[in-house]
DNA sequence: CCGCTGTTCGAGTTATTGCTCAGATTTACG
DNA sequence: CGTAAATCTGAGCAATAACTCGAACAGCGG
């Protein structure tokens, strides 16, 4: 009874049905996350099967739903591994900058956006606008630490905003640090998915800069 | 031999397999996306199949795939006929102030942007991510007449901005109309989809404006 | 009213899928 | 070495899907 309850919060927490207490099912779930990975790299998602899976990971398909309830929490994990890990190594950056200048803390951020899009793209794009586009992240990309959700890292956003007060004004900060961390982040998922060649434009930071001021700089306009 | 061939040029314009002569053919025809509407509205995208298309349609699976070549095609012509109508609905208005107001013109465009991307997400969120969001323009949103595609558009915005040159300046006007047209769709949409009551705030308007005078405006800044 | 073409029918074909479960196998550990 | 827990197996279940095709039916020109 007692574990029971402890391995469904568990599972709720880690996405998985079962944790694995013993390496080789590690190794296991490892290797279904690979499978899985490589086929959909290399067939689309449609080609994502559980059968699939279990053939190239070397396993049987109940191995696989040992551990994951069903195909679709496979796919997320996978979209969850890169977030993670891409948001891992970005934090040290950011965090570094968190104090500092506003434009070089944004320009770092989206930086890092393009770089996160990049790898999911690479994936395929079915699977990119059915699991990971939408996706938020789980963790934080920046701005704190521990586990943090998109809507949080808005929040974050929103405070970060506020306390850089002076050089931003006031006005909705709310709308202004969602578009500045959600709505940006779809630009730049369009513009890597739609037109790549486009990010080697030299005007592309300037003007990302000039769109992150015209989000955040509520200051009256003198020219008005 | 001449018929086959004119048939297959027309299917590739219309995605139609057969073209309808008789009345009731095309009564069919609506009537298959009419009922596949309304089965993806109330049920979900998963819940559109071609049994039950047919049988709320009060036809068979075969007058289906009389006009149909596969169920996509269907789910495509839906999200297709939505912005065909949408941007006929816009295009006069779009036109009249096409030498006008730049400001006026893209406010006008992101105000119309925001109505299709509602309307499409009354569909269904899965709906919306798997065949609507990504779907380019078939038609014309404005700027000129006939037939036009997204990146079409994307040409069209760029030589207004050249056009538009003296409030506009001289850079890379083929990343600034990418962003303005497509990156500013996305941006809307995530709104739409994720913080529809934000698009309430009086400031947004504002910001877009401030925005895509970021995106346009590579005048040397006065201030730097 | 004939005959031709456009249209509709819908049972049947083919295919595949996600997922389960009873039992075999491996590991941990006293 | 023994036993209980963890892990793995894979044939098989149940479901349902997309799509075809030969035959029936309807409209229309002559």
């Amino acid at each position: 009874m007692q574990k029971t309850e402890q391995k469904k919060v568990e599972r709720r927490l880690s996405g998985l049905r079962n944790v694995p207490v013993q390496a080789r099912a590690s190794f296991t779930i490892d290797a279904i996350i690979d499978a899985a990975t490589e086929i959909l790299k290399t067939q689309g998602v449609d080609a994502v099967t559980t059968r699939r899976i279990a053939a190239r990971a070397g396993v049987s398909v109940g191995a696989l739903y040992q551990y994951f309830p069903n195909k679709e929490a496979i796919l997320m994990q996978i979209s969850n591994r890169i977030m993670d890990q891409e948001s891992i190594e970005a934090s040290p950056e950011l965090f570094r900058l968190n104090r500092q200048s506003l434009d070089e803390l944004l320009q770092a951020l989206f930086q890092r956006t393009v770089r996160t899009e990049m790898h999911l793209l690479g994936l395929g794009k079915d699977f990119y606008r059915r699991y990971a586009r939408h996706m938020q992240f789980g963790r934080a990309q920046g701005l704190g630490r521990g586990p943090v959700s998109s809507d949080q890292l808005v929040a974050n956003m929103a405070q970060l905003l506020r306390s850089h007060a002076e050089e931003v004004g006031e006005a909705d900060t709310e709308l202004a640090s969602f578009l500045l961390v959600r709505g940006m982040r779809m630009m730049l998922a369009t513009l890597v998915e739609e037109r790549p060649e486009l990010l080697d434009s030299p005007a592309l930071v300037p003007m990302l800069v000039r769109i992150s001021r015209a989000m955040t700089d509520f200051r009256p306009r003198s020219e008005d």
